[in-house]
DNA sequence: GCCGTAGTGAGTTGCGTTCTCAATAGCGCC
DNA sequence: GGCGCTATTGAGAACGCAACTCACTACGGC
């Protein structure tokens, strides 16, 4: 049995280049409806299937918010944490020694480590203000 | 206007019961089942409202897997964070330094904390040989 | 015991995501 | 360039979790 080839279609492309451009996390529905504005055809499935490729390749991170997962585009396939704002979806990458922890705490209770979930919010220093100026 | 009553039911007891003998994170279904198959007549939609009561008091804790929200009960309202093996479910509750982290970070990028999610996945012991024993 | 109303539960709805499957289009090959 | 195989696509259906609806129940203050 030879190569499994994965082939290089406009679709896949499209949608990496609209993760891309994306500076904050977005749904893939959000994804899909700022691609077919600008005159796609691609079809919802596809980008699911497309978001769901990237996210497993590490170029693109995901998040479950209330409402459903969030992709965001990261070239660097390191491991990294965000810290996000929970008004304007503004978004940090940063670097926090959870992975040391992990790596401790599993030993204590004698586990295998497998993953781990830290995703950080709050308000940036822009929302934090409208906040404060608008009555509560 | 008086206080709001609010009144102490048999479902509110059976769901706090059933979820303080669960070990592990179960689901709502899950936990509904379970009661059903004891013979009680609770509605799943009582369920849901009790398990989600129980986590805005911080008497349950809750925390996102892939098919939906798991619930476990916990008893101390300290905020903490739970490291759960991915096979058999087995929790246990861990302390590590996050808040820290967060304050720190959120300093750094001029944020105001929010909120923050740290969960860890491994697999314990027993399962850890389990797998080993098996053939992959 | 009576009453007002919070709570219940069967069924329905909503919504994000995945699945189905016929049609399409990469791409290795000639 | 053309052929053939099959990975990929997309419209729509299906799925699963969670919330909602609303008539009915039963808690608890009196
Ligand atoms: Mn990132
Ligand atoms: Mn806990
Ligand atoms: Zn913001
Ligand atoms: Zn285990």
């Amino acid at each position: 049995m030879v190569e499994v080839t994965h082939r290089q279609t406009e679709q896949k492309a499209a949608v990496r280049s609209a993760l891309e451009k994306s500076t904050d996390f977005i749904s893939a529905q959000d994804l899909h409806a700022r691609l077919r504005d600008k005159g796609s055809t691609i079809g919802l499935a596809t980008v699911y299937r497309s978001l769901n490729d990237l996210s497993q390749t590490g170029e693109a991170d995901v998040l479950q918010s209330g409402t459903g997962q969030l992709f965001r585009y990261c070239g660097s396939g390191e491991h990294h944490h965000h810290l996000v704002c929970v008004d304007c979806g503004k978004t940090v990458e940063v670097e926090v020694p959870v992975e040391e922890w992990v790596q401790k705490v599993s030993q204590t209770n004698g586990f295998t480590p497998v993953r781990h979930v830290l995703d950080m919010y709050g308000r940036c220093a822009d929302c934090e203000a409208i906040r404060r100026s608008t009555a509560r």
